[in-house]
RNA sequence: UGGGAUAUCGCCAAGCGGUAAGGCACCGGGUUUUGAUCUCGGCAUUCAGAGGUUCAAAUCCUCUUAUCCCAGCCA
């Protein structure tokens, strides 16, 4: 019998489960908290498939779409609608309406006022340069500031005047009033807002105080009722400030911060700062260039949503820093395109080939299978000629026994269609060949031939009288070595064939290929009309991933 | 030399005191009008290291080692 694919157990299921059993929650609330300020890459639908995978598999269970956009001078609306628009591609439904942290920046401001009149924070107007020589360093003890102790009445007034944006931006801030020689660099007194004049994409110009994350996120997720708020190793230091918020408020509900290993890919940046950068300094085109691995990037390049949520499913949640291979992905993405797309013929290297006893005003129309293995994705017809495009790849004058494709003075078989025989090859000065003229065999159309001749090899062809032109774009990782985001200098790690362009001819029947539906053109790969460039007067494919190749020749 | 974390096959990763799952990769055999797919088989006497507890340890205890994170008015 098939298994119900359920996910893989993970210690934070582990925890859920117990959760659950132990009566602590009866239904789990999870959200997914980007910022809009970049697009959303592998490593975010890392998180997103577990945040909202969770919300699937348990009885009842909920995830929000929560942007923390507490930081405007970095955000952009452009942003949040690309990520709604990921999230969504890849699958998922959120709980609700989409949530903003500015959604709640009127309770975060009264929380805030709480916690001065507790005397659990302060207005501090130590620039930026004293609040660091203050803070210590990780071997020594910070120190107080010296306005930690000033009134809390004073605190409150000063508070309120720099919402009402009488001070300057730097000039003042509001910290939490900790332990300035906390071991944990966290816990001494961090800044829980700061004066920024800035135009807010939600809140326009309502608001010059910005809160910062960690007052922020913790008290966002009470609000909404989260009941497991999952993030990034990087995290764990901030853990007891965000319990230590939520303790000195008046909020009933008390999330439970767990933190997992973030995603690293071999050959690609997991960084919105460094994927910025590159487009900053125009090495790729875009956030969804092909060569990004942003979901939008993948998305164009020709990765189903289902792909990228089976690998997540397979490299497993742990605290364990972890560097997948690429081949991971791709053997993902292979097996769902093997599986659903449906095949094709193209010829990216053309050179022509002539069948000189093919009668010159003929052609036909022969039937193909669609897909090798399914036949409910039925037939297709495809025109075959005397003059036909094959890959120069497909063709050697002489070649040893391995080599299973054409060879002068032997027999191929054209896939779909007929056994050739090549006879003679005709060059240019250059001594470049312009033609193959071969002969075929009428008899081994859809069977072999009769006389027991075994013919070994199959190439794929074009037809050079009825096809398509297209461009096709081949994409390789961005980065020659494994870690990238180890290179001291990334220009120097820039695989410069990372995209290279050929141009040949396609199926006829591929002139209306939707963009991003997967083809496997045969032998080839996988390819998908590309959704920015692609049109029906001019065909641009995007390889997806190119097919395991076993031979390597 | 402060604090927080992590160490199981090349890469991920189960395992939670009873004698090392699985996936990817790799190496063979078979099928094949895609050198694809499919299929069959191989792939950790060992769990960072050293001690200890136990009839029994990857799992418990000690010490050691390695790696990652933290000194933004970023998230």
């Amino acid at each position: 019998m098939t298994q119900v694919d359920t996910a893989p157990s993970n210690f934070i299921r582990n925890i859920i489960d117990s959760d659950l059993q132990s009566g602590k929650h009866q239904v789990i609330h999870t959200r997914f908290p980007p910022e809009p300020n970049g697009y959303l890459h592998i490593g975010h639908a890392k998180s997103i498939c577990l945040n909202f995978g969770l919300a699937e598999d348990y009885p009842n269970a909920l995830c929000n779409l929560r942007f923390d956009d507490t930081n405007p001078v970095k955000e952009d609306a452009d942003y949040v609608a690309a990520i709604e628009k990921d999230v969504r591609w890849l699958g998922f439904k959120w709980a609700g309406d989409i949530h903003y942290s500015s959604d709640y920046f009127e309770q975060l401001y009264d929380f805030a006022v709480e916690l001065i009149k507790k005397d659990k924070a302060y207005v501090c107007a130590l620039d930026a340069q004293q609040t660091r020589e203050y803070r210590g360093s990780l071997m020594t003890a910070g120190k107080d500031s010296p306005f930690r102790n000033r009134p809390t009445s004073e605190s409150l007034d000063l508070f309120a005047r720099m919402r009402a944006g009488e001070f300057a931006e730097g000039s003042m801030m509001l910290r939490a009033k900790i332990d300035m020689a906390s071991p944990n660099m966290k816990m001494r007194d961090p800044v829980l807002y700061r004066i920024r004049f800035a135009h807010h994409h939600q809140t326009g110009d309502k608001w010059c105080i910005y809160p910062m994350y960690d007052f922020t996120h913790c008290i966002s997720d009470a609000l909404e009722g989260i009941t497991h708020s999952l993030c990034t190793l990087e995290f764990e230091d901030h853990r007891p400030l965000y319990d230590w918020v939520l303790a000195n408020i008046s909020i009933a509900c008390k999330p439970r911060q767990i933190e997992f290993s973030r995603l690293n890919l071999q050959y690609t940046l997991t960084s919105k700062r460094k994927l910025h950068a590159l487009i900053e300094e125009e090495i790729i085109s875009a956030w969804d260039d092909p060569r990004m691995p942003t979901i939008s990037g993948m998305r164009r390049r020709g990765y189903p949503a289902a792909a990228i949520r089976e690998f997540c499913k397979r490299i497993g949640v742990t605290k364990q820093e972890n560097t997948v291979e690429l081949a991971s992905l791709e053997a993902c993405v292979r097996e769902n395109l093997e599986a659903h797309g449906p095949r094709a013929m193209a010829v990216l290297d053309p050179v022509k080939v002539i069948i000189s006893n093919y009668d010159e005003n003929k052609t036909e129309k022969l039937i193909a299978a669609v897909h090798p293995k399914d036949e409910s994705m039925g037939t297709r017809t495809v025109t075959f000629s005397r003059e036909i495009f094959i890959d120069r790849a497909d063709f050697r004058e002489e070649a040893n026994k391995k080599y299973k494709r054409l060879v002068l003075g032997k027999e191929v078989r054209l896939r779909n269609a007929y056994v050739i025989k090549a006879d003679q090859v005709i060059k240019d000065d250059a001594g470049e060949i312009t033609e193959i003229h071969c002969s075929y065999d009428p008899e081994t159309l859809g069977n072999n031939p009769t006389d027991g001749r075994k013919v070994k090899g199959v190439i794929h062809w074009v037809s050079a009288v009825e096809n398509q032109a297209a461009e096709f774009r081949i994409y390789e990782p961005l980065f020659m070595v494994e870690n990238p985001a180890g290179a001291e200098n990334i220009h120097e790690v820039l695989n410069q064939n990372a995209l290279v362009v050929k141009h040949g001819f396609v199926e006829s029947g591929l002139s209306d290929a939707p963009a991003e539906k997967a083809y496997q053109f045969e032998r080839e790969g996988y390819f998908c009309a590309d959704n920015k460039d692609s049109s029906p007067e001019r065909l641009v494919f995007n390889r997806t991933v190119a097919l395991r190749d076993s031979w390597g020749g």
